[in-house]
DNA sequence: GTTCATGCAATATATGATGTTACATGAACG
DNA sequence: CGTTCATGTAACATCATATATTGCATGAAC
């Protein structure tokens, strides 16, 4: 099945725009993902509607982090995506006429149940910083420069 | 994201098989299933080739458990069904240039991780008898009998 | 008022699960 | 035998959804 990359697209942006200063625009943060600018639109409107990230009209504007990187967790940025789909995995209907039928839900439902538990405490144990944090120790391992090294 | 359905669908039928003393048709599985029999025979391939189930053609023919229902788990259907994706989120690309992209993918390939090894336990804790059981149970409370009672 | 940027609707594309048709194979029955 | 019943499988249609793209409106900075 076809996999849901939006949280990663969008914690990819948003770690850029720790490392960045000013604002960044959708073009350039679209180059750096190599897909379009609507696409970050798209992506970072609910982030922007809970007020964690800001955008700014005309020259000069664009893209800035609006909260303290430490207090924001892949749980609060999962959530302003629009909490998608976690598993792949589902029930085949609810027809809740036939035993077997309520017997299948209710043992997978309970290993999802507990899946989708253990996704989103992982997420809420990880926040911004401390991924910023991960990226600025990859790159003195690398040598390399902070920006935007991509291709 | 559309969900995979499949183990559940196999789930289903399965239990239906056990509750059913002979051979049962794919056009009997899918009519119960609500679906084509075409559907049936491709998921079940899996667990033909594993020898947990029997096909047999010409009058008289149809599916048959092959096994002890103890010793299936849902692990082995999930298996045989091929181990479908199990989580409907990924990350973006495998770009091994890009540290902001390497930090993401190891943040959330840990949740992922975590996550798909508890949803492999879960199912290994689940044998066929169990749901059998389960459905015996529920059948009595709802004091209708055994078979397919569906809509 | 021109340029730059977001906001957003509308549309196109790609992928994968699901549904359907068609035909071949082989077993049981007359 | 041949007929019927059933699976096996390929080929194609359908549908949902993430992703990509175009177009135009809005508003800010120069």
């Amino acid at each position: 099945m076809r996999r849901d990359s939006r949280l990663s697209g969008v914690l990819h942006v948003l770690l850029h725009m720790a490392n960045h200063a000013g604002p960044v625009t959708s073009e350039t943060l679209a180059k750096a993902m190599s897909t379009n600018p609507v696409v970050i639109r798209r992506v970072m409107a609910g982030l922007r509607d809970q007020g964690y990230v800001r955008a700014e009209k005309g020259h000069g504007g664009g893209w800035t982090l609006a909260c303290e990187p430490a207090a924001l967790t892949l749980l609060d940025v999962y959530t302003a995506l629009g909490e998608p789909t976690l598993l792949a995995l589902g029930n085949r209907t609810e027809s809740p006429g036939c035993v077997v039928e309520q017997a299948v839900n209710a043992a997978l439902g309970r290993s999802f149940a507990q899946a989708e538990a253990l996704l989103r405490a992982s997420f809420a144990d990880v926040t911004l910083a401390a991924l910023a944090a991960d990226v600025r120790r990859r790159t003195r391992r690398a040598g390399g420069k902070p920006g935007m090294a991509h291709a």
